[in-house]
DNA sequence: GAGCACTGC
């Protein structure tokens, strides 16, 4: 992922902390200023009033209506960090953890890290002083793991709630349990009451107070300039040619300002780079002054700053992306969005373990962050490719993800904090019994529950802990067993990461040839570690190679640098765990059957007309193309993914004998006749 | 012959 350089460009677009004094001092009055502006500097009363009177509180707002960076100060200033307490406040994502603290903390004129800090995965940016506390909803359920209370917190706050990720959700749930706790005073222990705050953008906010009882909800106003919705008189035909047709008719008729342009992928996003680049070589010299730019999550960090920077003057710069510009990503400068009205959507299937990825029509909410990336700083105008009446068949909101995921993690975590009733655990949307029942067999068959579906000790307590896909778990539980702990380590954290390679399309071939080296005959995983072993013969001799090295081999650095720290992490777990890392040196052999006897779920055979079978669903595969083995097509292999595009795929195979699986799973597999 | 976006002390 792209986080480390994000992170360094996002805090380069904040002063320079080094500045002197005079100029210092206008900072703060600009600064003050700002915040008089906003729309909730008006409400601070009357929003700590009711925060006081009722133990959850809902606000809904706009981003952008700066309820995110004011509220944690409004909470400070009433006394919410007394007694050596702190305000808690997650995001789902880590970016924005870090950079709302970044501001708050400046806002406050206090170093970051000291009365403000963020906690997320990998950076700990927090102190024993550390009172308003930024981190992602991820980190807080992993630290309830530890502290079921939450007895350090008087506040907790939880924005963006209406994006309904697995994390906030979860969240949510155990909220409401640990303020009931807390409340009766359970294990003995005398705690105060916890405060909880909900901030959602969504126009509806009755989901969340009817979940909390009936909880008292407030508004604070929305955006502050004007935002003109276009949409197009008759359906079009082809909403890439349409989108095409539009940044030309915005570059030639519109005031300067640059474009947003939401497709769906990286395939369509570079179509369009081409052809706009194309047609720019056939206009005359002063109609050329655009310039496109693309951002998606597989595009390598170094290249997703590039979005950031000011066009050349006279310029325009137009900006094709996925949804990562919806949410993670905020670019200035945008004055108009052109919305696709389409998105790649993620769902699942429990029924057979497929996961799906389809472009889908976004949800009215959906279209309505799209049009919101305008009118922040100026106003402006967002043209959707589709009729006004389209919009009005547009389902209001995006399925929560918990309603399309596997649920293995979900429940094991639930099962590890004593939760076990699941079926009639109290979501606010409750996933479908189908799902959770399979999730449960298939934590029983990964040895994580008992067959009462209790947590197994150890099994399933060390499962729960460490922060990996219970499939990963249990590898490294297995891979003890089979001394090739270190090479299952590498092989897990890699696999956790997405898109190690980086894969262009009009380099695709370049790209393959030059990691030809790194291909293992007998499959991905092995593949994967040569990669991870190669960077670290790097890193002992020298370190700024490394970014070189991944340019050259098409691998995404950010992506390989979050899988070493992932790697750290873990291994710090199982050793935690009394785990002894060893490795089997160049016994393979022993690698592939554990492998074997971890991924038992996922195996595939060949069939006679060259496609697979998968052995547990009986569904027929085919190998992905970027997999080693797309062309040998050996005769038994386990998979990582299995998923669903134009085809049914499976994903990162190793090779294995099918034997293998009767003998190491009997309980599982029965040895053919 | 091809990968929406996130996340985990």
């Amino acid at each position: 992922m792209a986080q480390g350089e994000l992170k360094r460009s996002l805090l380069n677009n904040n002063p320079n902390p080094k500045s002197p004094i005079a100029s210092r001092s206008r900072k703060r009055q600009k600064i003050a200023e700002h915040r008089k502006s906003l729309p909730i500097a008006s409400v601070e009363k009357r929003l700590i009033e009711e925060v006081q009177k009722n133990d959850v509180l809902i606000i809904i707002g706009e981003t952008g209506s700066g309820k995110t960076t004011q509220l944690p100060q409004f909470l400070f200033r009433a006394g919410f960090c007394k007694k050596r307490k702190m305000v808690g406040i997650t995001q789902p994502r880590r970016i924005a953890a870090m950079s709302i603290a970044e501001r708050v903390a400046e806002e406050s004129d206090v170093e970051l890290g000291q009365r403000v800090g963020y906690s997320i995965r990998f950076d700990d940016c927090t102190s024993s002083t550390t009172r308003l506390k930024l981190m992602t909803d991820g980190f807080l359920l992993r630290e309830a793991l530890v502290d079921p209370l939450l007895s350090r917190y008087s506040v907790i706050v939880v924005d963006e709630a209406h994006e309904r990720t697995v994390d906030t959700d979860v969240l949510l749930a155990l909220l409401k349990d640990v303020q009931r706790d807390r409340l009766s005073g359970c294990q003995g222990r005398k705690v105060s009451p916890l405060k909880l705050i909900i901030m959602s953008a969504s126009l509806d906010a009755s989901v969340f107070s009817e979940y909390f009882g009936g909880a008292k909800a407030v508004r604070v106003e929305g955006r502050p300039f004007h935002v003109d919705i276009l949409y197009t008189v008759r359906p079009v035909e082809d909403y890439v040619d349409a989108a095409f047709n539009t940044i030309f008719q915005i570059h030639s008729e519109e005031e300067p300002g640059d474009i947003l342009v939401f497709l769906t992928g990286q395939e369509e996003i570079e179509s369009v780079e081409r052809l706009v680049k194309e047609k720019l070589k056939d206009l005359p010299e002063d109609e050329r002054k655009l310039l496109p730019l693309v951002i998606y999550s597989a595009l390598p960090s170094e290249k997703q700053t590039r979005v950031f920077a000011p066009a050349p003057t006279g310029f325009r710069k137009v900006i094709l992306a996925t949804n990562i510009a919806e949410t993670s990503i905020t670019i200035p400068g945008i004055r108009y969005v052109i919305d696709s009205g389409f998105v790649k959507a993620r769902t699942y299937d429990p029924s057979k373990g497929i996961k799906t990825l389809d472009v889908v029509e976004v949800s009215k909410a959906q279209a309505l962050q799209r049009s919101g990336r305008v009118g922040r700083e100026a106003p402006g105008k967002c043209f959707r490719l589709y009729p006004e009446r389209e919009f009005e068949k547009l389902k209001d909101s995006t399925k929560p993800e918990i309603k399309r995921c596997n649920l293995s993690n979900v429940i094991l975590h639930l099962k590890a904090r004593g939760i076990d009733d699941i079926v009639g655990f109290d979501f606010i949307d409750k996933p479908s019994r189908g799902a959770i029942v399979k999730a449960l067999a298939e934590l029983y068959l990964l040895g994580a529950l008992t067959d009462d579906c209790k947590l197994a000790k150890p099994a399933g307590e060390q499962m729960s802990r460490l922060p990996l896909d219970p499939f990963y778990s249990r590898a490294l539980i297995l891979a003890n067993q089979f001394n090739c702990l270190e090479e299952m380590l590498i092989t897990v954290a890699m696999l956790s990461v997405e898109s190690i390679f980086y894969d262009p399309l009009e380099k695709r071939e370049e790209a393959r040839n030059s990691r030809t080296h790194f291909a293992n005959v007998e499959g991905d995983h092995l593949t994967y570690l040569s990669v991870y072993r190669e960077s670290d013969e790097l890193l002992e001799k020298r370190n700024n190679i490394m970014e070189k090295w991944c340019k050259d081999n098409f691998v995404n650095s950010g992506s390989l640098k979050l899988a070493r720290d992932t790697y750290r992490e873990i291994r710090e777990h199982v050793e935690q765990m009394g785990f002894n890392v060893s490795s089997c040196g160049n016994d393979m052999l022993e690698y592939r059957r554990c492998l074997a006897a971890s991924f038992f779920l996922k195996a595939a055979q060949r069939q006679m007309d060259g496609t697979y079978r998968a052995l547990e669903s009986g569904e027929i595969v085919h190998i992905h193309p970027t997999s080693v083995l797309f062309h040998s097509k050996p005769e038994c292999v386990i998979f990582d993914e299995f998923i669903q595009t134009s085809k049914k795929y499976i994903k990162n195979l190793t090779r294995i004998d099918h034997l293998w699986l009767a003998e190491l799973v009997p309980h599982h597999y029965k040895i053919d006749e």
